[in-house]
Formats: C-alpha cells, sequence, structure tokens
DNA sequence: GTGTGCATTTCGCTC
DNA sequence: GAGCGAAGTGCACAC
C-alpha cells in the first residue's frame, strides 16, 4: 500500500511518525515494513508472527499489526490510499551466501596448516561453559589451542570473545594446562591487537575463500545451512 | 517494481537466487531491496549511496546496482515485469525512538541513586583506551566506578565490555586504584552473571522509562539524534 | 575514511 | 522459550 499515513509503534520501544507518503508492505507472515524515500532500514516495522488487521476508523483506513512476546503494536492511519496492489509472490525465499564464517572454517579444516604448521583440529563448536568455541585443536606440541572464526575485520569484542573462550577452557583442563588462543580474521583493529596482545592471544590473517569451499554436499557441519525453496510459481491474487 | 526474476550479488559476500516473483525497491538515496513474501530482512539489497541502472539485455529488463568502497554489484534479471509504479514519498522519514540506552542514561543522571546510594555521576562517554564509557563517576567512598548500560537483557559480550573498560581505567588511573564496575540493564543472563562475578562487577536491575523522560530540548547529550524531517507533501512523479 | 558501539537489531540454532 | 553468536548486519558519531 502506499498513501499519505501517520505510524504509531509502541513495544520493546515506542515511536511516532508525523503524516507523509509512505509505503506499507504487508506479508504474509506477519511481517510489515514502513518505507520511506531513504535507508535500508524501514523506519517502522513489525516482526514476522505479527498479526495484521485493517478496518475503518473516523472514516480513515487504519492498518494495525500486533504481536505477544513481547508485546509490540504498530498502528498505521491512512489520509489517503494512493495505491493498493497485491503480489503473487513465487520461487526461492532464501540465498546461499558464500564467504560467510562457515566457508572460512570448511577452508581452514581444509588446510590446518593456515593456522599454523603443525596444527590440528579436533572439534568445531566444542561446548565450554564460556559457549561453543569455532574449532578446537592442539598445536605441534599438543597445547590445546582455541580458534576464533570472524569472516571480516574485527573489533575489540571479538578479542574479548577468544579470551573468555581460552580462560573457560583453562579452567575446565588440568590445573596449569596452558590454553592458545588464535583470531583468525582478514584483519583486526588497533584496540583489538592491543587486547589480543595483553591476553597473550595471536592474530593469523585469513579470509574467506573468494568462492565456497563448501562441496555441495558436506556432511557434518553441525551446522549446515538448508535451502529452504519453494519452487511452485506464478499463483495468482 | 514486482516480476519474475533471478538475483544476483557479489561483493562482500556472494549469492544467487533463482527466479521468482519479488519486489524490487529502489529508492532515490542508491537504496535497493528485493523481498520475498517472508521475512522483515531482504532475500538481497544494496546499501544507500548506490547506483542504479536498467538496461535491456537479451531481451530482458535488467536492473544494476553498483557501489564502491566496498566494491558490490547487484543484478536483477527480469523475465517479466508484473508492475512499476512510481511513488512520491514525504513527509517525516525518522523517528524519535522512546526506551532507548540514552533515554536509559537520562534516567540515571536525574536519579543517581538508581545506581547506588551516593553515586555521584562525574561524566558521560568518558574516554578510556578501551572506548568511551556510557557513565562514569564516584561512590559513596569516593573510588570510580564505570557504568555500563544496556536497555535491554544481556549476555556475556555486555560483561566483557564493561570488564574492559573497568580494566583500562585501573591502567590509567594511578597505581592501585579500586575501580568498580556497575552493569545497568533489565537483567543478565546466567552466563552474564557468573562472569561479572569472576571479575567482581555488579549489575542493577533497570530499565529505561517507560516514555521518554528527555525533556524535548535536552542541550548538551553528546549524541542527541537530530529528527531529519521533510515537510514538502504530495510531490508527483 | 576507519573505529567503535547501539539497535524495536534480525536470524538461526541449541538446549 | 531462552540463550548465544553470526550477519553482505545497518547506522550514527568520534577520531
Amino acid at each position: 500500500m502506499f498513501g499519505r499515513c501517520t505510524v504509531e509503534y509502541d513495544g520493546r520501544a515506542a515511536s511516532s511518525l508525523g503524516a507523509g507518503n509512505r509505503l506499507l508492505i504487508l506479508k504474509p507472515d506477519g511481517t510489515a515494513l514502513v518505507h520511506t524515500d531513504e535507508q535500508r532500514t524501514p523506519v517502522n516495522w513489525q516482526p514476522p508472527g505479527s498479526e495484521h488487521r485493517a478496518a475503518v476508523r473516523d472514516g480513515r483506513l487504519r492498518v494495525r499489526s500486533v504481536r505477544e512476546n513481547p508485546d509490540e503494536r504498530l498502528d498505521v492511519r491512512f489520509d489517503r490510499v494512493e495505491q493498493v496492489s497485491a503480489l503473487p509472490v513465487t520461487g526461492g525465499r532464501s540465498v546461499d551466501v558464500y564467504g560467510s564464517e562457515e566457508d572460512l572454517r570448511h577452508r581452514i579444516l581444509d588446510e590446518p596448516e593456515l593456522v599454523e604448521p603443525g596444527f590440528e583440529p579436533a572439534a568445531t563448536e566444542r561446548a565450554t561453559a564460556a559457549g561453543p568455541v569455532d574449532v578446537f585443536g592442539h598445536d605441534d606440541e599438543g597445547r590445546p589451542v582455541v580458534v576464533e572464526l570472524k569472516r571480516r575485520r574485527v573489533g575489540p569484542d571479538a578479542a574479548g570473545q577468544l579470551g573468555r573462550y581460552v580462560e573457560a577452557l583453562a579452567r575446565e583442563l588440568p590445573d596449569g594446562t596452558e590454553v592458545r588462543g588464535v583470531l583468525v580474521a582478514p584483519s583486526v583493529t588497533d584496540r583489538a591487537g592491543e587486547l589480543l596482545a595483553e591476553k597473550g592471544l595471536s592474530h593469523v590473517p585469513l579470509s574467506p575463500p573468494a568462492s565456497s569451499t563448501t562441496p555441495s554436499g558436506d556432511g557434518r557441519g553441525s551446522t549446515t545451512a538448508p535451502e529452504r525453496s519453494t519452487d511452485a510459481d506464478d499463483g495468482a491474487d
């Protein structure tokens, strides 16, 4: 729908938007989007799972989208509706993206020496008290190594994350076991580099492969993104 | 635009989407959005600042959106175009949101005893080697206190963040100065709670106010979001 | 332009 | 349902 409207939102936060011509998109999965002529992010929205209802109040069209947990409400009140379209969407809804962290993991499992000579991966997503470790293994002297993967340049948060994993594992293993931490990422910011140095962690500059190294049927990566796909085409509405 | 199309993306990552009917939104600021009938997030997109171009290739309409830094390209190739609309967007483009972290900060500056009795704020966004501290002040015994604000329930990352600030400040102040850290957030997860305990940090359960406590003209918050607004209405196209 | 952190983040997955 | 972390995160602001 396109037309002159006001928008009120109340839920996790609250907001109010004065009158103007905007695009309102209502999806059958319960998503609502209000777009202006700028930005990638909608000026207001409601997540999937909401319920849309339309009614005429005071002679004006009001579209209300509500969800629970958390309780949230979006009200779009139209002065004037310029256009309404019902669009029969079909075909694939999701894409396989290449160059993800998962691709970087495959790259490292294929060639562990990219981390360092003699590195031997033992597990992916290894559980620790601080959360799952991307790749866990041992160095050429048998010392445990925690590898944290990032597909892009990282800041201090990633250094902190790796530090938490290393610390959790050191606590879990026999007293005195030295646990090493390696951050694999294309690059790190200065502050991240300092943090790594402080904590005795290291950085290996490495990017995800340009195109996926994942064999199409790759077996057990505990997290292989399934491709949702709808093949029916051209329904009418 | 709505019609049957394929979508190819290459840039920070890469993806490919088979044929199907989708909605393509092109904004004058250079944003491009490809939406299916599910999810709040577009299946493909191009950020603001990109350049859109349309051309007929092999008898089919191709819309290409390109940007630099980083180099990214989005190609949408249409089999069939079901609908094209040019929509004259007008009115406000952004909203003031209530219930943000900034509102929580105002709440605390108004009533510092919400943090703890005797707490005295000294600065907001105080710079440290680890980054800016949300609220810096002193407790009833004059000890420096780092306050980190979160508008919603937090996980281990927030505990790590606060820990970094406390550590950076302790390093910066005279040797032996004890620096306290307080995480102000509605609640914390178990793991976050453990991390806080380990690092000797504390948690004060507090939420942003239900509606903004910010006086409409609030003066010097170093980050008062300006309301961009366009008042011209109903341009035609 | 890069760095840093907030966001009604969204999203997917595991427990 | 909650927790946890990735994302082509987007986005604004400071340096």
